[in-house]
DNA sequence: TCCATATGCGAGTAGTTACTAACAATATAC
DNA sequence: GTATATTGTTAGTAACTACTCGCATATGGA
């Protein structure tokens, strides 16, 4: 028997590197070259791993999404439903847009048109949304009145304050104060709205 | 004296066109080659009109927030301050990214590395906040209370809203009918919270 | 008419980039 | 040790793209 393949863990070793890559630099202007220097490893050895560029890039649509949900789950396993939305809602006015980790969404949606990356963000932003909507759901808990708004609406709200806020983050537009004080505010709004 | 200068007049009939090419492409895949064949003219005749392809990216930038801010005001105009923040968020209710012109927003945003770029957008996402925070404090009117959330963040949670109302167009997450009640829902418990 | 400038047009180029082929070196199981 | 498949490395290429230059032609005013 020869060596053995070590692809899976050399893929899951490298692709933080590429997804900072893509995080930092949008598509296309992340060269395969840059790719490769950050990873410190040829291009060959890239190609080996994804059948091409757009794979990587998928690759760290994919890996972003997997981040946030393993923190939002901590967070939303490590109490009662009822206070895991707000939970969420606090720790993102804290912390929302430090990985830089929007940017790659931004890429990706300037590159709807091939039909992969459009699948990815789909399901990314899908799954982000269910997750919000279950959050908000599990919150009124039993015997509590539905909101005024309803919990699909709030989600998507929800996901929208982030885009708003990744925005203002990324063009200065809000103080890093003021961009807590609005996701505290508005988010808090939108899950008192729907019942949370 | 020789032929008067046309150059003004010709910016102006091309620039729909330029803007509906990074509309429909993003950035980097409206080569150069795609704009001049859609505006039916040479290459060298658009590097005659603007110094490059990025400021031809900017004047796209400019042109839609002209366009979507010329029927804000018109909307604005056609009645009294308190109902016209309901008014423009029932317009954008039925017709949101009719245009698509919201692609040219998200390209600029993975092209941010760019100053020049980056300030462009910095206006256009400063203007709309400011015109949707000014519609809803005319709305408020004299006497009324101001409401629990404030003006400026209900303003940018508008603007998150409408970029979530684009994602979800683009990714084909909700249909027309939903993306409308989206916006009703949302937008209205927004606009309520803030007093309007 | 004639001048000065704007415009139409075609070809070209320097630089970049995703992707590949070929080969040498290496590490495992037997 | 050896066979076999995995790695490291180098070099290269075909295609693309933003941008330019030069020249012919059109146009409006004196």
């Amino acid at each position: 028997m020869p060596r053995p393949n070590m692809s899976v863990e050399r893929r899951a070793a490298l692709l933080p590197l590429v997804a900072r890559a893509f995080a930092q630099l949008g598509y296309r202007r992340t060269t395969t070259a840059a790719l490769a220097e950050r990873c410190g490893v040829q291009e060959s050895v890239l190609y080996r791993l994804w059948p091409g560029k757009k794979q990587m890039f998928i690759a760290a649509i994919e890996y972003v999404f997997e981040l946030s949900a393993s923190v939002w789950r901590r967070l939303s396993a490590s109490g009662g439903g009822a206070a895991s939305a707000r939970r969420i809602l606090d720790y993102e006015s804290r912390h929302y847009g430090e990985l830089g980790h929007y940017r790659i969404i931004f890429a990706g949606l300037s590159e709807t048109d091939d039909p992969d990356v459009h699948d990815a963000l789909r399901t990314l932003f899908g799954r982000y949304q269910r997750f919000l909507r279950e959050q908000i759901d599990a919150s009124r808990g039993t015997g509590k009145r539905h909101g005024a708004l309803g919990s699909e609406w709030a989600a998507w709200a929800l996901v929208g304050l982030g885009l708003a806020a990744s925005v203002s983050r990324e063009l200065t537009l809000l103080s890093d104060a003021d961009r807590t004080r609005l996701i505290a505010a508005a988010g808090g709004n939108l899950l008192s709205a729907a019942g949370g």
